[in-house]
DNA sequence: CTGAAAGCGCTTACAG
DNA sequence: CTGAAAGCGCTTACAG
């Protein structure tokens, strides 16, 4: 690789003073369209690219860093298509980073944008602990999406979990259903303790508090399944995602006897498959990311105020409740 | 937000010469651990983070750029996961951007890597035209992931896209199946230009070469299928991915008859859910992740040869491809 | 528009 | 170890 190309060489290239490229990158209004076009030509023959790091010295960036939970489940992906869009018209750049679902790797992927000092952070359903994350808010500006966290250093994009979660019983228990297992989180989260709740009140409100059956995923599925005393095993299953509901779908389908009604949770891409056909819980994702975005450019103007939008889930019914 | 802390602070509250506290933070050896403790300490107290921009202006970043052409399919983050091990390893940052299979933004995102001096860029299936993605090889090391592209400007990491259409196919003519529909990519690419010619060539193999049919993905999958004259519709799939492979599966199953024998590429997650079951072609992603990054590091210590990986695909029976 | 300058926050080399 | 300094590549303000 040769030496990089500066705004230096770009000037001498051009004839100009070094300002005068620094103004044309900057599409100052009061430079002649000769020498704005001798500029542009010259950085083109040269390849000239501004270099950020110099730009961004001691300056905002202008840039989000998004922290993903995991690559892997594509719900996350919608929500960061949100955020690019409502970046991209705020002319805001993102870059993204994941922990991949390890806590310290998290950790390290928050501190490497606190270090490219981004204008902002946006954690999407993290692993790290609160405590964690809000000692990281009282540094940049951060928004929390996909897990509760009532706190006025942050501020936050959630569903109604525990909504969701009753949404799905209901739709169950309308069916007809008494004998519902709730697949819930291997490790338990706010989000999936919402979702918990709402299977229990839902329950609770059909009479039937003492007929719920909570198995985390990773379980014992079968004998949770079959744990009410002298009645057979569960006709419907409510998951805590898309994933643990299929999963656990499988495990009952491939013990034989009739198949369960199932209802998932996150509604993602896969859930709409044909051969799947799963009735899952929408989360607006693509809402839930530009609400980020804005909330983001809200504290950069200074709002010092926390937000806390807790958004409504809706269920998206297909042929796998209808067993 | 108050103004940023500084290692002026930081050697300010611990006594000491700002020298100290830049080779305490590099590691120096040569510094009391009375000292350095005492640095320590202030950073803590101050909440100090060094300033990515200062330490990388003029300077390696030590941080490589991940192009991911789409953050929806799954396929993509076992690749990331092989190149966030690897880089990890070399002490490597890591970071990730997507153009959401919109060739413009995904040049966008190139361009600001760029203009963050990355030490290298990793494109993963990139959807931008091999004359671009060629420009900017020449001005940072590159490896293309998942893409043929033989220049020497530039290293690719992929598996043999012909080899895996030819297993796909020849296992599919092994259970006795003829009429073999090729479900291919709805925009050509040289992936899947590959697969369909090992599908082809296999049919050639069987003395079927006149029975190939190629439809593409959003395609009239309906009339291809029925598209041998005389006989009866196709009895077997073979899908460029798993999605366009269960798609298209959906839509034989919808339209009654027997269901097809379907394999698909890729093996993503969900090919694995035991509900769908279905037969794939794998591409060793995580190794094509660490390759990638190993190409990386031996162009940063001065490899100049271009290095071309060709990696072996394989079949993954699953219950799909037995129907 | 130019030219000279300061400043952003670091690393590095050097004399002491 | 300290202290003074140069340099990385930009932006910004200012006198002309």
């Amino acid at each position: 690789m040769a030496r990089r190309v500066t705004q230096a060489d770009v000037a001498a290239r051009a004839g100009v003073s070094r300002a005068l490229v620094s103004l044309v990158l900057r599409d100052a209004t009061n430079v002649s369209d000769h020498r704005r076009q001798v500029v542009l030509d010259a950085m083109a023959e040269l390849g000239y690219r501004p270099n950020a790091a110099a730009r961004h010295l001691g300056r905002r960036t202008h840039t989000i860093g998004v922290v993903v939970q995991d690559l892997h489940y594509p719900f996350f992906a919608e929500v960061v298509d949100g955020i690019q869009s409502s970046a991209a018209d705020r002319g805001l750049q993102v870059l993204i980073n994941t922990g991949m679902r390890d806590p310290d790797l998290e950790r390290a992927a928050i501190e490497t944008f606190l270090e490219l000092r981004m204008d902002g952070v946006v954690l999407i359903s993290p692993d790290l602990p609160d405590d964690r994350v809000l000692e990281v808010a009282g540094v940049v500006p951060m928004v929390l999406v996909g897990r509760p966290l009532v706190d006025d250093a942050i501020d936050t994009v959630v569903t109604d979990d525990r909504r969701g979660g009753w949404l799905a019983t209901r739709h169950l228990l309308d069916l007809g259903h008494r004998r519902i297992l709730d697949v819930t989180a291997d490790v338990p989260n706010a989000s999936s303790v919402g979702r918990e709740a709402g299977y229990r009140q839902a329950m609770a409100e059909a009479g039937l508090a003492d007929a719920a059956r909570v198995v985390r995923d990773g379980g014992d599925i079968m004998a949770a399944a079959a744990s009410w005393p002298g009645e057979p095993r569960a006709t419907a299953l409510f998951g805590h995602n898309d994933f643990v509901a299929v999963d656990a779908w499988a495990a009952l389908v491939a013990a034989g006897g009739p198949a369960p009604a199932v209802v998932g949770y996150d509604n993602t891409h896969f859930a709409g498959l044909p051969l799947l056909s799963l009735t899952s819980i929408d989360q607006p994702r693509l809402q839930m990311g530009r609400t980020a975005v804005e909330m983001l450019a809200e504290r950069l103007e200074g709002r010092v105020m926390p937000r806390h939008e807790v958004l409504a889930p809706t269920l998206v019914e297909r042929r796998s409740s209808h067993a």
